[in-house]
DNA sequence: TTTTTTCTACTGGTTTTTAGGTATTTTTCG
DNA sequence: CGAAAAATACCTAAAAACCAGTAGAAAAAA
C-alpha cells in the first residue's frame, strides 16, 4: 500500500487554493499530485481517462454542488476516496457528505499536520474530522436530530418548483405529468419531512440548505 | 518606486490560502515576501515593528472583521497598500472596505493575472476590482431592487407563526384573534412581498435573513 | 388634533392543498 | 434475472389558503 504512492487530485474554486494545497502536499512521500480542477465537469471528465486514489474536494463549486458531485463519484468510482475540504460549517453539510460516501471533513483552517492525519486515516478506511468539525457534529442541533431526509431527484426537482410558489397544476404542466402526480410527491415530501405543510417544508428544507 | 521590492504581507486565517499566495507570488520581481499571519492581532502586532508596503487582506478572520482592521491599519498607517482578498460577494461589504482605504477588491477565484494587475495598479495609486467584483458593483444591489418590505409588528409575528406551519385557525386562537383577522394579514403579508403563496412567502422571508 | 397607518373583522366565492388510500409502470441495483 | 425503489396516476373528501372587496376601531404620526 505505502509502496505506491496515491495517485491525487484537487478540487476547488479557487485557484489558490488549489496552489496552496500542491504546495502543502508537494513534499508527503506517499503522495503524488496529479492535478487541480475548479469544477466539477472537469473531474469527471478526467475520472474517465485516469486513476484516482485520492480526491480533495470542495463543497462550493460553480457548476454542481460538492455534496451531489461526492455521491456521483463514490458511485462511479467506488474505491476512490474523497476527502471534503470546504469552509462551510453547517452541520447538516458535514452529515451528508458523509452520508454520500466522503471518508472526512475538513475546514480550509485546518493545519497541514490535520491534513495528513486524516488522508492517512482515510487510507485506512476510517472517517476522520478536523477538530472544528468534530465540535460541529458533536453539539447535536435539536433540527438535526430529525435526520436529513434522502430525496430522489424528482423531489428535489419538485421541492424546487413548489419553493418557487408554483401550483401543483403548473408544476404539472411544465414537467409533462398529471397534477395529481406532483400531489403525490408533494404528500411524500411532507411525510420525509415530517411537516404538515409547504410553510413547514420550506422552513425545513431552508435549514437544511437545500437551495 | 520599482527599484524597491513591496515589502507584502498576507493576511488570512486559512493557511492553505497563505501557503498558496506565497507560492504565486514568490516568482514576481517587485513583491518581497515578508509572512503570513492568520489573525487581526498579530498583523497589528507586526505592523508596530515593522514597515509594510502591501496587504494582501480577507475579510473573514477569527478576531476582528477585515473591514473594520482595514480601517484600523489605514489610519494608523497611512501609506501602506491594502487589497482585499476574499471570498464574500455581497456588495455592501465591498463597498464598504473601499470606504475604509482599501485599494482594491478581488475574489479569491482570481487568477494570478488579475492579482497582478491589481497590486500594479494599486502601487499607482488607483482602484482596482477583479473582473466579477466589477460585475457585482454595476447591477444594482438587489436589495435595492425589492426592497425589503416593512412589516408591522403584527405582520412580522404572524409571519413567525406562519413559517412554523400553523393554520390562520391556530394562530387565530393562540393570538385571541378571529382567523378571519389572521387570513387578512396573511393576504396583506403576500402582497407586500409581491408572492402569490407561502411557499414563496416563506423563501423570500429566508432571503432576507428575517428568521 | 387631524390624518394616516395598523389592526381588526366580515362576505362570498374559488382554488389549492392536505389526508386517507390504491395501483401500475419504469428504473435501479444486487 | 428478480427484487426493491422510484415515478407515475388515480379516488374521495375535508381543510386550508387565496382573491377581491368593504369597513369600523385603535394607535401612531403629522
Amino acid at each position: 500500500m505505502l509502496q505506491n504512492k496515491l495517485r491525487t487530485v484537487i478540487v476547488d474554486d479557487h485557484p489558490i487554493v488549489i496552489e496552496g494545497l500542491k504546495n502543502l502536499l508537494k513534499n508527503e512521500s506517499n503522495i503524488e499530485l496529479i492535478g487541480g480542477f475548479q469544477n466539477g465537469a472537469d473531474i469527471m471528465l478526467y475520472l474517465e481517462s485516469g486513476k484516482v486514489d485520492l480526491i480533495l474536494l470542495d463543497i462550493t463549486l460553480p457548476d454542481v454542488n460538492g455534496m451531489d458531485l461526492c455521491l456521483k463519484i463514490k458511485k462511479k468510482y467506488r474505491s476512490t476516496i474523497v476527502l471534503i475540504l470546504s469552509n462551510r460549517t453547517e452541520r447538516s453539510i458535514v452529515v451528508q457528505t458523509i452520508q454520500n460516501g466522503a471518508s472526512g471533513y475538513l475546514l480550509k483552517n485546518s493545519s497541514l499536520d490535520e491534513l495528513r492525519r486524516c488522508i492517512a486515516e482515510a487510507v485506512n478506511g476510517s472517517i476522520c474530522y478536523s477538530k472544528e468539525v468534530t465540535e460541529i457534529l458533536s453539539r447535536p442541533s435539536r433540527n438535526e436530530l430529525l435526520a436529513a431526509p434522502r430525496l430522489t431527484k424528482r423531489e428535489k426537482q419538485i421541492l424546487e418548483l413548489i419553493a418557487q410558489g408554483k401550483t401543483s397544476q403548473a408544476i404539472g404542466e411544465e414537467l409533462f405529468l398529471s397534477p395529481l402526480t406532483i400531489d403525490t410527491h408533494r404528500k411524500n415530501l411532507l411525510q420525509k419531512f415530517q411537516v404538515k405543510n409547504v410553510a413547514e417544508l420550506i422552513m425545513s428544507a431552508n435549514q437544511q440548505n437545500l437551495f
